[in-house]
DNA sequence: CTGCGATATTGGACGGACCAATTTTCAACA
DNA sequence: TGTTGAAAATTGGTCCGTCCAATATCGCAG
């Protein structure tokens, strides 16, 4: 193994035991260095490789303290958004599948301080003046919608998701038409997140998205990722009107 | 901003470039740092913070390389789980969310290519002699599941749920009895994948993650995340039985 | 005891050096 | 002419020492 690789994995053996404690620092980067007999250079890589994961940070004059974040996981996986080989389609299928049951999540489970500030990003969305303020509060929005959930993982799972799309989002935005129906429709899942109404909290937001890719033309078939309940009996195939994708062979993974 | 930071940006900008040129190799170290006007010190943090992001990798002697893989992600993950304040209940609660209409999909679009692994993948869980193997091969056709969905944004947030509690699995196997019901359930996913019965596979999956929570003692609230379709009209509140988890106060996130 | 300045500590960045793995070059050879 | 294989150039891996800037700590004056 090499020895980055290695002395990030003392960091992390060291930061299970003292973080146990209760301590959040870690010591020195010099004495990091002489504890694992490597330079500190390669100290300063390891410590690098965990902060990007997410978890450490370091402060300047100070030490290393263990501070867990999502920024950079998001950031993690908008990288393999970027060069992967995720289409806008996937993408828009991907928020699809999560957000609508998120939505219901949340329904249930935001406290007032969440419908506050759901409501306040609401607000703002309807007052912004420009588009990018516009797109910035509606992703803002549909952030702090999984955040409602208390999981955050959703959080974690959408946020890459609304940020790579949020280009073509900008550009749905163009239609003048389109912003209005936008609001309305945030506005529904926000009356129903009010009301703790889970059902249509869900079906809002599938609507939500379904209106968002017809505006930017997307090809997304609706009725395949909502499965009803099984229907009684049917042992055998029920093949739907044969959607199946395109699919590319076989990507290896690293 | 710091410059390493600043680099690492300025390299993610490149690759954006040459990725989309078909190009996966990036300059040297040495041409990067010259290129940035900073040390090959300030490069390789940076490089190393991509790496560990899971978007780049290193091969000595030649360059780095564009790679995505869900290696590091896994890894940045298992910190937020060890440091910060994901539970093994939300990560259940995130595989009872997107799982089933993952399988959905699978069973709408797997290739025979698809079919055949997932069959082989099944194959060697049955036949497995340690816990650990059929560990092994229980991830992976859950992964393969997310394949056939032929997104792989599925994979991405599949991937690391699994391996992240892969653990509390084994733990989970420990009981002598849990085995072969476990190969039962991906039996029935998989003759509905087959069968390409959509409805089924979604309903199988859930009942599979299911049995898992009990097994190992988690609580999921199972009916909060199925979403009935909307019952018609109903604009004002249906507050269901209120629900509401348990909340911690606000988390600030790095 | 309090406040503040000097000092020590810590992370941030630099540049050079050497090694090891790989790629490239090119001359000797068939 | 085409091939092979050794030498050279290139590249990442690691180490060292140096300097700077931000922070923490200590100690003295009030």
């Amino acid at each position: 193994m090499s020895a980055v690789a290695d002395v990030r994995d003392q960091i992390l053996a060291l930061l299970a035991e003292t973080h146990a404690a209760g301590e959040v620092k870690l010591p020195s980067e010099r004495a990091l260095a002489s504890r694992f007999s490597v330079s500190r250079s390669t100290v300063r890589e390891a410590l690098r490789g965990l902060a990007d994961q997410g978890g450490i940070v370091a402060n300047h004059g100070s030490a290393w303290v263990v501070q867990t974040g999502t920024k950079q996981l998001v950031q993690a996986l908008g990288l393999q958004l970027q060069f992967g080989e995720l289409t806008h389609d996937q993408l828009l299928e991907s928020r699809l599948v999560i957000e609508p049951p998120v939505a219901s999540l949340a329904a249930q489970r935001r406290s007032v301080e969440d419908l506050a500030e759901l409501q306040r990003l609401y607000l703002f969305m309807s007052e912004a003046e420009t588009d990018s303020e516009f797109l910035r509060y509606d992703i803002a929005f549909h952030e702090q919608l999984a955040r409602c959930t208390g999981n955050g993982y959703f959080v974690l799972a959408v946020t890459p998701l609304l940020v790579t799309l949020s280009e073509t989002r900008q550009e749905s935005l163009v239609e003048p038409s389109r912003r209005p129906m936008v609001l309305d429709e945030h506005r529904t899942i926000l009356d129903a997140i009010h009301a703790r109404d889970s059902a249509t909290a869900g079906s809002a937001m599938r609507e939500h998205i379904g209106s968002f890719a017809r505006s930017v033309g997307l090809a997304i078939v609706m009725d395949a990722v909502a499965p009803r309940r099984r229907a009684a009996g049917g042992s055998t195939a029920r093949p739907r009107k044969a959607a199946a994708a395109k699919r590319q062979p076989k990507e290896s993974d690293g």
